[in-house]
RNA sequence: CGGGGCGUAGCGCAGCCCGGUUAGCGCACCUGCCUUGGGAGCAGGGGGUCGGUGGUUCAAAUCCACUCGCCCCGACCA
């Protein structure tokens, strides 16, 4: 491609209001532009991006026998309404009538649909597997768009389903799909993490994510280096440093005024860690407490599975259901549900002690307090692997792909059944796989960049190799570019020469910025000695050959 | 949905507090000259309902109210 005929819009300036990396350059580089708040356009060079990506998605999705379809982006309401999710989920899904009044939805994701498919259409252990996918676009109406192409309300997904007769076969199937995304990621050149995570609303048994480390990622994820413990902390669990506990009396200690953990740790000159803080949480079942090591933090969304949306207790409500002022509760002789944290289950603590300006020290878990024992704490650096007992640490990640089991949660509701080797009938065993293209690219730019710009790797790039003549007024430039350019291109590499009359320094700079890996530089001084310049992105080594040779150059880099 | 910020030329911004010439700067764009190895220089030029609506005032980009949009933090997130 010439870029004088290519619309490849490259700015010096972007709005200070844009804060991810991938997010700038993708705007400065030329490769999007957005249309209103999480509505991206793909302009030339963007897509070509995406249609790399998405080929790689297809040759990987292929070769696990998984089958391309397409679905429609408009659904009718009866098939969401049948799983119970067309109530289940809220406003971030897109609603609307058609001219009959009939209510419909766009799609956000496709299990429904491919379940219906296969309920109308699977009879037999003798259609089994399957697996279907597409690359098509999906819309939710995001409460907060943002970094870009990141987090946006329409966006296109590789989504695969799998159908499949029994557990086994959906363990095959999940399998399968783990083993492509490793193939998927590694091809488009991403550092990235599989990671155990919280099924959610897509419901099923379990799950994991695939994560490309980022500061842009919205996401944390809990790494072990030595067991190669893998979880994201929204379900990661985590053991405490070691903690040496003295054999403390129980004994009541005037506190007045001290409330919060911290005071009354700079108080008593005892670290924080030997406290149990108690939450009193109103859950739907009723009010509930909650105790935390004095150093850690209560995870929501831990805690949220185990009593269901809950708000913290007011001061009033407080005093009215325990009976304490706030900030001298203790977990010792409440008559409602407690719920403490598996840190605390061994030891000898400091905590409230139900009375006001007192607390309790040598107050032993089990003895003097019994509680359901849950993972409720937000793991944090310097915690110990659950496993293995070395240092976890935590990582930022944009979540680039993610795989289900969901086992029967859409076939039953949809009637998706099949008859067994004896005649019988089950229902299909299934499984979603799911991949953002768009993030594969904002991750890989996020992972591959410097200051000057883009660094594509190079089975994403949009092109393989970028020729910059540095002088269109020179006869010579001009005729060996032009020559390279075609004999290139012949050769069935992707070659983009920039053919615009400008100077130098600015095809220099737009080079840099636009990120194909590879930059072959023709100008007047060299070319006097029939030398030419090849020249890497990344690394900016540049080496000057002759201009027969350049092919050699070009096999070995491309 | 809660908190904060911002809407002025294609892009990036100043002006607004403290109302008052013809609304300004940089980049981009157009013409000419010049220049061609890291976003050149000189000269000339075009381009604005100051997000919208209503109000206050002799007078509104500027003050007030409402509204729409975008960004950031949080909640939420198949």
């Amino acid at each position: 491609m010439r870029f004088s005929s290519m619309f490849i819009p490259t700015l010096r300036e972007v709005p200070s209001d844009v804060e991810a990396v991938s997010h700038r350059l993708m705007l400065r580089a030329g490769y999007v532009r957005q249309l209103a708040a999480g509505l991206y356009i793909f302009l030339p060079l963007g897509w070509r991006v995406l249609n790399r990506i998405n080929s790689i998605l297809k040759e990987e999705m292929e070769a696990i026998g998984a089958q391309e379809i397409s679905m429609p982006v408009l659904h009718p309401a009866e098939i969401w309404q049948q799983t119970g999710r067309w109530d289940a989920i809220g406003d971030e899904m897109f609603r609307l009538k058609d001219r009959t009044g009939r209510d419909m939805c766009l799609g956000m994701t496709h299990e429904e649909i491919m379940t219906w498919l296969a309920a109308k259409e699977i009879r037999s252990y003798r259609d089994l597997p399957q697996i279907w996918y597409q690359i098509q676009t999906k819309l939710r109406d995001e409460a907060r768009p943002k970094s870009g192409v990141l987090r946006t309300r329409e966006f296109l997904m590789k989504d695969s389903y799998s159908f499949d007769a029994d557990e086994d076969g959906l363990e095959r199937s999940y399998r399968l799909h783990a083993e492509a995304y490793h193939r998927i990621f590694k091809r488009c050149g991403l550092r990235f993490y599989q990671v155990e995570s919280d099924p959610g609303m897509m419901g099923g048994a379990k799950a994991h994510e695939f994560m490309a480390p980022s500061p842009a990622g919205e996401d944390e994820v809990v790494l072990c280096d030595n067991c190669g413990y893998a979880a994201n902390v929204e379900l990661a669990i985590t053991v405490s440093p070691d903690v040496t506990f003295e054999d403390w009396p129980y004994e009541e200690l005037h506190t007045p005024g001290k409330r919060t953990v911290q005071e009354v740790s700079e108080f008593l000159g005892i670290s924080p860690r030997y406290f149990i803080k108690s939450l009193l949480l109103m859950a739907p079942k009723g009010p509930v407490l909650a105790l935390i090591r004095g150093d850690q933090e209560l995870h929501e969304k831990k805690m949220q599975k185990i009593i269901g949306p809950f708000r913290t207790a007011e001061k009033e409500e407080v005093k009215k259901i325990l009976g304490v002022e706030a900030g001298f509760i203790g977990p010792m002789g409440h008559n409602l549900e407690i719920i403490a944290d598996l840190n605390i289950k061994d030891g000898v603590y400091i905590s409230g002690a139900n009375r006001e300006d007192f607390h309790v020290k040598g107050i032993r878990p089990g003895i003097h307090f019994e509680a359901r024992w849950q993972d409720i704490h937000m793991a944090k650096e310097g915690d110990r692997c659950f496993r293995c007992g070395a240092v976890i640490r935590i990582e930022q990640c944009i979540e680039v792909g993610n795989i289900f089991k969901l086992g029967t949660k859409y076939s039953v509701p949809l009637k998706a059944f099949y008859l067994d080797s004896s005649g019988m009938e089950r229902p299909l065993i299934m499984g979603s796989y799911g991949i953002g293209p768009a993030r594969i690219a904002a991750a890989a730019i996020e992972q591959n960049h410097d200051s000057d710009g883009i660094i594509w790797p190079r089975s994403i790039a949009p092109f393989d190799v970028e020729i910059l003549p540095l002088n269109m007024k020179d006869a010579k430039t001009i005729e060996v570019s032009e020559h390279l350019y075609s004999s290139i291109k012949e050769k069935g590499i992707d070659v983009l020469i920039d053919d615009r009359d400008e100077r130098a320094g600015v095809k220099f700079k737009d080079a840099d910025l636009i990120g194909i890996p590879t930059h072959i530089i023709i100008g007047e001084r060299n070319l006097k000695e029939g030398l030419i310049e090849i020249k890497d992105r990344r690394t900016k080594k540049a080496a000057k050959v002759r201009i027969e040779e350049i092919f050699q150059y070009l096999t070995v880099q491309v």
